[in-house]
DNA sequence: AGCTGTCGTTGATTTATATCAACAATAACC
DNA sequence: GGTTATTGTTGATATAAATCAACGACAGCT
């Protein structure tokens, strides 16, 4: 049973920070060992932003690498004409403004209050060279972020609206309680995001979207009348749905 | 100016093989160095593979880690029902096979004859810890995969269909040979893959893919009738198309 | 509590692209 | 070298999702 650790709300640089910090174990940050987290923590700082934050703007020049710590931020590239993609949601411990290039190809912008630690790029490449085991953990991440950018390349290029939003709501799924019961019922999907955000991440549009959920709940698949808490009451109906075994 | 080394195109496993490897200094291989490529070519073997051949299978053991030094491989993933999506193609000096999973979440199949470096999973192991530089390589690559996908995602999510055509077309381009020339006129597009191919790579059918190029051609943008080697005539047109400043 | 703006839903209509269909061109094969 | 299969093109029609439009439900504010 891992350690349960008091996790510190205030934005503090102080050596502790990392070896009390309650994600770590879930983030990139386990790379590191316990005997070298004050380093961790003097090489970063903790920030906390308001919802509608510009983390990063597109082109801008890529100069920090985060690490979410508790909130939801969304990652896109946008067209000229002001057209959308969402590539991904980056929740508690992921991290994001990774890059090779000088700047970024992306934008990141907080959906909630959104916590994360800030890394300056000459101290991410110090840690990366320092410590081997950072450096697998952060490329193990990114060789997942690539399989599940392929999925959603599945679902963009080859799904239609309805297997889009299944898929949706069955990653944005909080893991049931392992209760040891076998049937999954009543679980919760999380979804801080806006209707805007969803169609933008779905490929869709907000109308579409709508419809969809209406119909999903229509046909009982799903409940909750709250738009930002969905109670999903046939996952293995869901789960069809989104791979396109559609039983209607 | 870089060495012009000499490529020998049969399956050898001598200690020569990668000091002798042209592409080397394009892909992950030049993480290691040049006094240690007799380990590197231990670790892996020399494969030449037929058009068609399936490399990879979805939902196999993830046994085995490539690299492409010749020809043009193409991933992808599928739904029950036969859809696909191409995920991207894997050109001279690319990887594929790369998973934390034990399994592939995707497919691969050579699209023309191909010649790849297979590396089983405990030896690729080995020189990402021996090696940093190999490591870090790798994590560049994967990095710069990402934000490929992420482009792709775009693509697939917002554009239309000669949006993504124009954006195809641009990135297949064989980058014109730099002779000073301001304007860049009659670039050859590599296009080794069939219309089936482009069109599960663009979200697209064939239908529509056909016609778009059609459409292309007859407004003087590309030319050639050969359907494997288009010319663009005009690549500020076409990059204009790409990114959505449609002119017409 | 009442106003104001954002966010979400639902309905009517349009449209870009898929589907269906036929044929042309190229490549593969005996 | 002519036949067959594969691959690509073009046209007609259907359709899923976009667009246009109106309204309902909140959340924030004074």
């Amino acid at each position: 049973m891992p350690l349960r650790r008091r996790f510190t709300p205030e934005a503090r640089t102080d050596v502790h920070r990392c070896l009390v910090c309650e994600i770590r174990e879930h983030s990139v940050c386990n790379g590191i060992d316990d005997t070298e987290l004050a380093i961790l923590a003097q090489a970063s700082k903790r920030l906390t932003l308001p919802p509608g934050t510009a983390m990063i703007e597109e082109g801008t020049p890529a100069l920090s690498f985060f690490n979410v710590t508790s909130g939801t931020v969304k990652l896109f590239k946008s067209l000229p004409d002001g057209r959308r993609q969402i590539t991904g949601f980056a929740d508690v411990g992921h991290f994001l403004g990774l890059t090779t290039a000088k700047t970024y190809s992306f934008g990141a912008e907080t959906v909630d209050t959104v916590q994360v630690c800030r890394f300056l790029r000459p101290q991410l490449e110090t840690l990366l060279t320092d410590y081997p085991q950072f450096e697998r953990r952060l490329l193990d991440e990114v060789t997942d972020e690539l399989a599940e950018a392929q999925e959603q390349m599945l679902l963009l290029g080859r799904k239609t609206a309805r297997e889009r939003v299944a898929s949706f709501l069955l990653n944005r799924m909080i893991p049931p309680a392992p209760a040891g019961q076998g049937k999954t019922e009543g679980c919760l999907v999380s979804l801080p995001m806006t209707r805007v955000d969803i169609a933008d991440y779905l490929g869709l549009t907000i109308e579409t979207v709508s419809r969809t959920i209406s119909a999903l709940r229509r046909e009982q698949t799903i409940t909750g009348t709250d738009n930002h808490g969905i109670r999903v009451l046939s996952v293995t109906r869901l789960r069809d749905l989104a791979s396109g075994q559609d039983s209607r």
